[in-house]
RNA sequence: GGAAGGGUGGCUGAGUGGUCUAAGGCGCCUGACUCGAAAUCAGGAGUAGGGGCAACUCUACCGCAGGUUCGAAUCCUGUCCCUUCCGCCA
């Protein structure tokens, strides 16, 4: 969440930042101004109130070690109405707290500086490209078409299983699939420096909270109960990415300053309610309610927050380089940003047989807006703790990733040859169903 | 799921209603002594939120949330977690 005390000096400047986005959230500020100053005006009533309390009570513990009970019992009546005026004001500050914390909650991060103005992905800036559109001597298949014909995803029994939007990949479909989360996580562990972790799929409400899912986007997650106790439900998630519980490793911890930069490198299924999404009941892969992933996770020293972006997102992007996929590589505007960053980088891999650009990868600088959520510091000096800036990207999100992979490497004889990098783990040079 | 025990500062560990301003020990930081170190001695050291230009000061925090009380680390209720044992289970 933003920072009180940057909203209490320079509204404006949130004000501003906020409206950058769209959304109209910088008509919130005012209203967090004056529940936060009711909150302080309360707190320091009944703190006044409390040290009177503790004062007398101390002295009431003198007169009973002297024997003074007369005295004492005087001064408990008189204090028992300061100790009745207390409990209510405690509940009021309590509210006033809960009230301001509920819209500071709902307030998104503010956009960075160097982000580009703009309403929708059409403001988005393309920054740079890597390799070329394939050529093919025939007309590429879409891999729906590819996956079915070589039996590499069984569409209609993942429907049969769970639902639309899941999906079961078979034979060669699943060793590939397989392959490619080694491939990355090793990719990941061995050249760029991450520490490995096998996070738990399903997470708390708070380590949502702490990323920025929730409030908001309660909608969105899938919720679990334990066996058939109602009273359950809700109190654990499917995580719709690593970042959640990944992120959240470090909650409520103050880091040794020389612990930065904490990298971690986790792959996980993402689970996506999707709700109200537009497409959801498209054929294929492109979009679904369950996908794996390999995600990056950095949380660093502030002053090097940007810098470490731009190493993320090359980390991101050499995966695509060593599968010889064509991408491009986009700074998202300040109307398309999520809701926790402050900066992002989207990684669109290019399809041949879809004839567009698939996002499989998202690499965001999400600042302090996280780290002050989950209660996440560094000791930056002796007496001075600062929050982190804390980042995140895919490495990438696979399910696309597999349509990029068998729509490039897809050949004139209907089989796909399968890329050098991934040759060792499959154990094959071609994949001919 | 059942039974028992337990959660106190960086660690250990005392504390069963009132100088708890949380003892003692270990470790850490600063200083003294020393050529330097060890040992010794003295001092310091948590987190968050208020108020104040500042020196400083107030409030809260003994797993968490409530309750009793003038006053709670301490008593009561709930809850989470840990340990051990039993049951079930991959």
């Amino acid at each position: 969440m933003l920072d009180i005390k940057l909203i209490r000096e320079q509204p404006d400047f949130v004000r501003q930042r906020l409206a950058t986005r769209g959304a109209g959230d910088e008509s919130k500020i005012d209203e967090v101004l004056a529940l936060d100053d009711r909150r302080r005006k309360l707190l320091a009533e009944v703190e006044t109130l409390k040290a009177q309390r503790n004062r007398v009570s101390k002295e009431i513990g003198a007169l009973m070690g002297q024997q003074k009970t007369t005295e004492a019992d005087a001064k408990k009546q008189e204090t028992r109405e300061i100790g009745e005026r207390i409990a209510l004001l405690d509940r009021t500050v309590a509210e006033a707290e809960a009230g301001r914390d509920a819209v500071l909650l709902r307030l998104p991060n503010l956009p960075h500086a160097s982000v580009p103005p703009g309403k929708t992905g059409a403001d988005n800036r393309e920054v740079r490209a890597w390799g070329d559109k394939p050529s093919f001597s025939f007309k590429p298949g879409a891999h729906v078409e590819i996956c079915e014909r070589l039996r590499l995803v069984d569409f209609a029994r993942g429907t049969k299983l769970t639902g639309s939007g899941f999906v079961l990949f078979t034979n060669w479909g699943a060793r590939l699939e397989r392959a490619l989360i080694q491939f990355m996580l090793d990719l990941h562990i061995r050249e760029h420096g991450y520490t490995e972790v096998a996070p738990p799929f399903l997470v708390s409400g708070d380590c949502m909270l702490g990323v920025g899912q929730f409030p908001k986007f309660l909608d969105q997650a899938y919720a679990a109960r334990e066996g058939a106790d109602d009273a359950t439900l809700g109190r654990l998630f499917l995580v719709p990415t690593a970042e959640a519980p990944v992120a959240n490793i470090h909650r409520g911890e103050i880091l040794k300053v020389d612990q930065l930069p904490v990298c971690y490198c986790a792959y996980s299924p993402c689970f996506r309610a999707e709700a109200g999404a537009a497409g959801v009941g498209t054929r294929g892969l492109i979009r679904v309610h369950q996908f794996d992933k390999v995600e990056l996770i950095r949380i660093v020293k502030p002053e090097t927050g940007y810098a470490e972006l731009e190493k993320l997102a090359g980390h991101a992007e050499r995966v695509l380089q060593l599968l010889g996929l064509h991408y491009r590589v986009v700074l998202l505007c300040t109307g398309d940003l999520g809701f926790a960053s402050a900066k992002t980088y989207d990684l669109e891999v290019w399809a041949p047989g879809q004839g567009s650009y698939l996002e499989v990868s998202s690499c965001s600088n999400c600042e302090d807006f996280q780290a002050r959520r989950m209660g996440l510091r560094f000791k930056a000096d002796e007496r001075f703790n600062a929050h982190p800036h804390v980042l995140n990207g895919s490495g990438t999100a696979l399910a696309r990733l597999f349509v990029a992979l068998v729509e490039t490497w897809q050949q004139a004889d209907g089989t796909i040859a399968v890329p050098p990098v991934l040759q060792p783990y499959l154990k094959a040079e071609r994949i001919a169903g």
